[in-house]
DNA sequence: TCCAGAATCCAAAACGTTTCGGAACCACTT
DNA sequence: AAGTGGTTCCGAAACGTTTTGGATTCTGGA
């Protein structure tokens, strides 16, 4: 493997101006730069970022931590989504991207600044991790910058990216509302999500301003799983048969749902009207198509990774990046038929 | 960032004797080993990676060569699964996963080799790149270990693993002709797949095999694409329409189909029987659920990963990895109708 | 008492790069 | 002739680790 040493032999100048022959500056003369450059590539030549990283302190590197990496959660491509707009921000930056799981044993024996320390990433991003994850807390107090995906921590080194939650919510009830249903229960994941949190809020809300009482016993956890949403529903759509519309927090979740109906022989929309949330791929492929409010998830890794890599360029604090939602009517909400 | 010195003065040892002390080396005393780990706890030291691959000439770092991670290919989650299996071994081994993009502008710049050498990672898995794509050739000129996902080239740095498209081909096929279908066309992928080949070499032994004709007129490529096949099973269906059942080399392809049959008002499985290949998540969840040949996608990214890591570790020549498919038959495919 | 061998420790070199602080040289100006 | 300023180069230190090849001390047996 050839250095830059060998390089300075062969061409007979210091290491020094092949460093700085290669790295472009100044005080190097434009003919001894050419046979620099020319004899580099014969050698074939290229760095070693280990070394470089170590004398420089730093790695042109950034982690990617996310839970969403198993086998059983493949049907939930949220993650590749945010990985494939992480991935196209990296791919034309100079920065490299390093695939942190916490899925495993690891996670137990090492702790994340721990992770974070040894391959001396520049920076990370946090994805699909819950807030009672132990990693989070030291997220915070780490001053490795950081970028979270829907998870609202705000500090000089870590901002985040996030949907209006809220906002979206109010739309999913409102179209349910705007169809005439008044009976509307909502399918939420769990307390360690702060999207549960928002939909929630906006769930209220949207039901406050139209006049409607809130039912809490109508507000279930799904936990964010299809099969833990179907149980719930089945419960919920039996002892409280005149709910209309069910107002789901994630796209998977409403798929429990629609399974849930079925078992019970509910027709989806006439005998109830389902809208999930996420507008993930399975969303427009299912039978009845799934009305959803859709946010652009790779847009949320793209934006992610811009903003994580700025604040490494430029210095800059991180700060909070909101993006907005937009309904998608299919079929699996219509009208109230019931009163 | 407390280093190897600073615990070396705080417990009044030589660095060499922390070194050995944390590697878990004999020749220290077990009582300054425990007291070296406890001030290394203190201190809440860990290794800089970047001095020990320096030193050690390796980075305990695998890299993962996609091309299938841009926006557009988020329906096909065939590299997600991938990826989810190695990262489920990556996870308990001591390795992490970098990840390359092949799809930017980086890929003009710099070539596969300099990739690999600058980031100095042990070894390569390379998933998704065709046949014809420059870095394949410096795949097997390199002396990096790799393993290729569904190319089949080795050596004594390369191995690969794949499933055997001929025999799932031959299902496929077989299931057809078992329904009593005689003219029976293929949407194949592109010429640069080597799954393209064998699918095809399985589509014409199956044929042959049950004394039935060969048209190759019948044999269009697709290019692994939904809008490209249903584009030429529209044209493919205008033009001969006593075809009564196409075999797809992809899934994706299969849903082309079935958007070309339904605007042909061609019912399917009546009117034409589809089925297809890769057994993706929309497989079951499309209307009607899409009969094709499955593979273990998680099990060839987890296998990968695991041949890869024990040539690593081992040293062991990498060899060839074949996986079984099986038919998972749906609602696309049923007897022929016609005659 | 002396010696062999085991146990425990360490100094220094090495890995490949960047960068600081200057050195050497040349061409001008005064 | 002396000083000034610009251009081009380089030696050496530094980054944090591992490893080689001893050095030192201790133990037990002859």
């Amino acid at each position: 493997m050839t250095t830059i040493k060998d390089i300075a032999r062969v061409t007979g100048v210091s290491v020094t101006t092949v460093s700085r022959a290669l790295n472009g500056y100044s005080d190097v003369n434009e003919k001894t730069r050419q046979k620099i450059i020319r004899v580099s590539k014969e050698m074939n030549y290229s760095p070693n970022t280990h070394a470089r990283s170590l004398v420089m302190n730093k790695s042109k590197t950034i982690g990617l931590l996310v839970s969403g990496l198993v086998k059983s959660s493949v049907k939930d491509n949220f993650t590749l989504q945010i990985l494939a707009g992480i991935n196209q921000f990296t791919a034309d930056s100079d920065y490299d991207l390093v695939l942190f799981s916490t899925t495993s044993t690891k996670q137990r024996e090492k702790t994340y600044s721990q992770l974070c320390k040894e391959r001396r990433v520049d920076g990370v991003i946090i994805q699909g991790i819950r807030t009672d994850d132990p990693y989070l807390l030291e997220v915070v107090e780490s001053n490795i910058p950081c970028v979270l995906i829907d998870i609202p921590i705000n500090s000089n080194t870590v901002g985040y990216i996030t949907t209006d939650n809220v906002e979206g919510a109010k739309k999913a009830v409102n179209h349910l509302i705007g169809l005439g249903h008044k009976k509307i229960a909502m399918m939420n994941g769990h307390e360690f999500a702060f999207v549960s949190k928002n939909r929630l809020e906006g769930f209220k809300e949207a039901l406050v301003e139209a006049d409607l009482p809130i039912h809490n016993e109508w507000i279930v956890n799904g936990e964010f799983s299809e099969e833990a949403a179907e149980e719930k529903a089945l419960e919920l759509l039996t002892e409280h048969p005149d709910i209309t519309a069910i107002f789901c927090a994630s796209d998977l979740m409403a798929l429990g749902v629609m399974k849930a109906a079925k078992r019970l022989a509910i027709d989806v929309p006439n005998g109830l009207s389902v809208i999930g949330y996420d507008d993930i791929l399975l969303a427009s492929y299912v039978t009845p198509a799934l009305t959803t409010i859709s946010q652009n998830i790779y847009e949320m890794g793209y934006g992610a990774a811009k903003q994580l890599v700025h604040t490494l360029e430029e210095g800059a604090e991180p700060n909070v990046i909101t993006l907005g939602t937009e309904l998608k009517v299919r079929d699996t909400t219509g009208p109230c038929l019931r009163r």
